[in-house]
DNA sequence: ACCAACGGTTCAAATAACAAACCGAAAGCC
DNA sequence: GGCTTTCGGTTTGTTATTTGAACCGTTGGT
């Protein structure tokens, strides 16, 4: 199993294979720092340079990534657009998903995003915002969502097998804010109650102005594989209007579940059956 | 350099790198086979068993794929939806061209289709069908479009360094269909043609029955890395008719490339005005 | 003119990938 | 039921690839 990294992590140690390797170079792109020169690279990944030239030129080869003119930086290539699509013809995940999501933000003035559990790391796969407020929360530059400190992840997390919570849990878990949870044990009950709710609440855990609501997606194959989540100031989040978002939120969870060709959990179901 | 593979062609005796190799894996994935086992895959890309489950379980781990439950096949994993949002937040390709592809298929009412250049390959992005005939072409299941049986890859050749040319007209080139042009002399001079003309055209050398029109497309590096066409069936090709697509095409070809931030090339730029 | 950092290259040494054979399970097929 | 084939996956010794450190030639800053 993949190494759980996120935060400041440094992934030192790891013993991973070339492919693994080679496929990591593609997560340092990100939309802060959408180039990227080989010494950085390689630092970043704390590769060999020469290493990491080979297989950049591989990557290279095969429309991974990209060298822009001046400068010799590489890029995200091209290739990834045909998978995804094709993905996307199979699968559809994002484009299913988007309508919901932007009518969501639209719903509760807030700000909107679906996250999507890849390889053991939940990464924000898209955002809807609202033009409801002058003051919105930005995620435009987030990478990785940690599963302790994010109502996103707590409702993931609450949603997935055992082992998986315990190697979440066995890993330290960094203090974001002056009130991120870090205890494995009072997390442990956090999501148990995140489990009789059917969806997770996050008080300025990751921000500590930042006041958010999740709920756990599920898709076609039955597991909980991402989730939908309204990120408002706390300083907006009165009684009224936790109960406004919850209730579009759960509407909105099952909407993609389903477009999903997912099914909810028969408790979550009733649920939220029961507090609509 | 990698191997220009495509047809038929088996691409034996290459001499490729682990990653390569992984990657290619992702390429077996298409519309028509979008699940894959791993017998299946490995026999595809002529690995050894226990190399291409490596290699599987490696993308599988960074989720470039993932196992659907039940017999435990291969498909295209969550990991490139991330990647190409963020390849599109920062190049926008796909999104930024659908909109005119679409209103080129609705426009002429016919079968419109964006391709894109990756790793010297040829390679439908998108499609848009028009509404406007019972009989169109479908081109759904297409992988790879050969340069020399196309209008795209015409499009695309004329506008390549003599380098890429050459390597292509070096290869085998298939006989599709009894108008294919197979004589690289002679597509030395249909390319000169294009360059000439500014688009590219084709009649039934891909599929008999099937003509169609492409003009190139220019991105912001200056590189002439896509092509868009327009392909309808031979019998509905009228001179008013070609007429009427081609100058669709300009505009569309026009509009797409200044959305991608390229610029034509003086020659072309003069051309199409002198044509619209 | 210097120096540092860049992208890229080289080559011996270390490591990871390879092929073949094997395993238990499931699916045909008599 | 029993026989055979094929499946996904694993193991092993051999082999070929990857790796890391040092080294180029350039570029850009001071």
């Amino acid at each position: 199993m993949k190494a759980l990294a996120y935060g400041s992590d440094q992934n030192v140690g790891r013993k991973m294979g070339t492919v693994s390797k080679a496929l990591e170079l593609l997560d340092y792109f990100t939309k802060a720092r959408p180039l990227i020169g080989l010494s950085d690279i390689a630092r970043l990944a704390d590769l060999n340079k020469a290493t990491c030239f080979r297989l950049l030129t591989e990557l290279s080869e095969n429309g991974f990534v990209e060298q822009v003119g001046t400068s010799r930086e590489y890029r995200l290539g091209p290739s990834v657009l045909r998978l995804a699509a094709l993905r996307e013809a199979q699968v559809p995940t994002r484009d299913a998903a988007m309508p919901v999501l932007q009518s969501l933000a639209q719903q509760t003035g807030e700000t909107a995003h679906l996250s999507l559990l890849i390889a053991d790391i939940l990464r924000p796969l898209a955002h809807a915002y609202s033009a409801a407020h002058a003051t919105k929360v930005m995620l435009e530059d987030t990478e990785t969502l940690p599963f302790h400190a994010t109502s996103s992840g707590l409702a993931v997390l609450a949603f997935q097998p055992e082992a998986f919570r315990n190697a979440v849990l066995a890993k330290p878990l960094a203090q974001l804010t002056s009130t991120t949870l870090t205890n494995p044990a009072a997390l442990r009950a956090r999501i148990a109650e995140v489990r009789g709710l059917g969806y997770a609440e996050s008080r300025g855990g990751y921000e500590s102005d930042v006041h958010s609501m999740a709920v756990p997606l599920f898709d076609a194959l039955g597991r909980c594989s991402g989730a939908l989540a309204v990120a408002a100031l706390g300083t907006r989040m009165g009684e009224a209007q936790r109960r406004m978002i919850r209730y579009a939120l759960l509407q909105a969870g099952t909407e993609i579940t389903t477009l999903w060709g997912g099914t909810l959990p028969a408790d979550i179901a009733t649920l939220w059956r029961l507090a609509a």
